[in-house]
DNA sequence: ACTCGACAAATTGGATCCAATATAATTATA
DNA sequence: TATAATTATATTGGATCCAATTTGTCGAGT
C-alpha cells in the first residue's frame, strides 16, 4: 500500500483511538473521503482493514460505525492476554534468558526502581512508567520468539484496558496509583527472577496474575465511575 | 459486502486451501480478475483481506504470493492453540458444564466410541472422526463464552496442522492411525470428565497436551516425509 | 559471454462514474 | 393528527480509467 493509503488508515485509527470518533459514531466513505481530501478508494480499504481488526462494524447501507466495546469483552480480552503473556513468560524461561534480553529487562526494572524510590509519583512519572512498561512487555513477547504468539498478542491488543499499551490512571489519587503501580512493578521483578532461574511455571503464573491485576483495577473503575471521578488513559502513540 | 465480493473471497481462499494455488505462487489483481470474470475491485479487497489473515504476502510490484509456512511457524501456532484451548477448558470447568453443552460433548464421545470399537479404521471412519472432532473442539470454545478467545482461536487456525479443522493422516498405515486417534479420543474423554468435576487445572492441562500430541505427530511427518510416504489432509470445507 | 541501457509490459494505487438498494424525508390520505 | 405512500437522498459495490513505478526483455557494445 502506498503512502496515502497508509496515511488514511493511520489517521482513521488515530481518530478512533483518541475518541474524536466516539464508540457508536456512524461513518461513511463519502463524507470521510471529503473530510480527508482523498477519493473513496483508500477510505474503503481502510474501512475494511479496521473492520477486520474489530474497530469498526458494518451498518449496512448506513455505513459503518465505531464498534462499542462492553465490559465483558474487555474482561474476556484480559483473560486471553493473561494466558498469552503467560505462555511468553514460560517459553522465555524454558529457552533461557539471553544476555541481551536480560539487559533490557533489567534496565526496565532499574528505571522503575528509581521512579518508585521517591515515595510519590507525578503525572510525568506515570508517563515514564508507561513507557518502560511497554518496553518490558514487548521485550518479553519478542524474547519468546513465537510468531503465532506475537501475532495473537498484537491482535488481542486493540482494546483499551486489555493491553499493556494503555494504562488507566486516576490523577486525583496519586498515592493510590503509586501503590498500585509499585505492585505491578514488583511483579515485573518476580518475573525476571523466575526467568533467570528457568522457572517456567512460576513465570507463567506471575504473568497471568499480572494481567488479572490489571483487570481487577478495570472493574473498580468501570463499576464505580462516579465514585472514582475522571480517568486518564495514558496510551501508546498510534501505530 | 455484497455477494460477488464474498464469492471472490471464498473462491480465492478455496484455491489457496486446496493447493490449487501452491505456497510461493505469485498472483496479481489483473490476471486473477480476468480468470474469475470480475473487475479488479473485489479482487483487490479480497487480496487485502487474505493478506491481513496471513494467507497472502505482498510482493510489491510483482503482486502478491501465497505465503509459505515453515515448520517453526506451525509449531508456534500449535503452542498458542494449546494455551488458548487450555483456557477454554478451564473457563468451562470454572463456569460449570451446561446440560446442553454436556449433551453435545457426550454425543461426540459416543460417536467416537462407536468408531473405535471396531478395532480397525477406514478412510471413511477418518472423515467421520474428523467431523466429530471439529464439533467437539468448537463446542468447547463456544461454551467458554469468551469473545476474545473465540476470535484468537479462529485467527490462529489459518494454518494446517495447527488447527483442529485439519488433521493429517497416513492412509497407508491405518493401524497406526487407529491407535493415534484413539489416544486423542481418550483425551476427549478425560477432558469431559474434568469438566464435569469442575476441575479447571486438570481440564486445562489435558487440552494443552492434546494440542502438543498433534504437534508431535506433525514433527514425525515433517522430519521424515520420505519414510512415511504421502500424507492426506482431511480438512474442513472452506468457510 | 557479459553488461548496460532503452523500451515495453506488468502491477498497484487512486480517482471517478454508474447501478442497486436501503434509508430518510416529504406529501397525501384517512 | 397519525399513517401510508411516494420521492429524494445517502451509501456501498463494482467497473473502468489514468498515473506512477517497478520489473522484465531485448539489443547493442565490449
Amino acid at each position: 500500500m502506498a503512502k496515502q493509503g497508509q496515511w488514511v488508515l493511520v489517521k482513521l485509527r488515530q481518530m478512533i483511538m483518541s475518541g474524536d470518533l466516539a464508540p457508536g459514531t456512524r461513518i461513511a466513505e463519502i463524507p470521510l473521503s471529503e473530510q480527508l481530501g482523498v477519493s473513496r478508494t483508500p477510505v474503503r480499504l481502510a474501512f475494511r482493514t479496521l473492520e477486520q481488526e474489530g474497530l469498526l462494524q458494518r451498518e449496512g447501507r448506513r455505513g459503518f460505525s465505531i464498534r462499542k466495546v462492553g465490559e465483558k469483552e474487555i474482561r474476556d480480552a484480559v483473560e486471553v492476554r493473561g494466558v498469552l503473556e503467560g505462555l511468553a513468560a514460560r517459553l522465555v524461561a524454558e529457552q533461557g534468558l539471553s544476555k541481551k534480553g536480560r539487559a533490557v529487562l533489567l534496565e526496565c526494572l532499574e528505571k522503575g526502581d528509581t521512579l518508585f524510590s521517591k515515595g510519590t509519583i507525578t503525572e510525568e512519572d506515570m508517563s515514564s512508567y508507561h513507557d518502560l512498561n511497554m518496553v518490558f512487555h514487548q521485550t518479553l513477547i519478542d524474547l519468546a520468539d513465537n510468531s503465532a504468539l506475537s501475532l495473537a498478542v498484537a491482535r488481542n491488543n486493540h482494546l483499551p484496558f486489555a493491553s499493556y499499551s494503555s494504562i488507566a490512571v486516576d490523577l486525583k489519587a496519586l498515592d493510590r496509583e503509586f501503590m498500585r503501580l509499585k505492585l505491578a512493578h514488583m511483579q515485573h521483578h518476580i518475573l525476571v527472577d523466575a526467568l533467570e532461574r528457568g522457572q517456567g511455571a512460576r513465570a507463567e503464573a506471575v504473568m497471568r496474575e499480572h494481567a488479572y491485576a490489571g483487570a481487577l483495577y478495570f472493574e473498580m473503575f468501570w463499576g464505580n465511575r462516579r465514585r472514582y471521578g475522571d480517568v486518564t488513559f495514558i496510551t501508546a502513540a498510534a501505530e
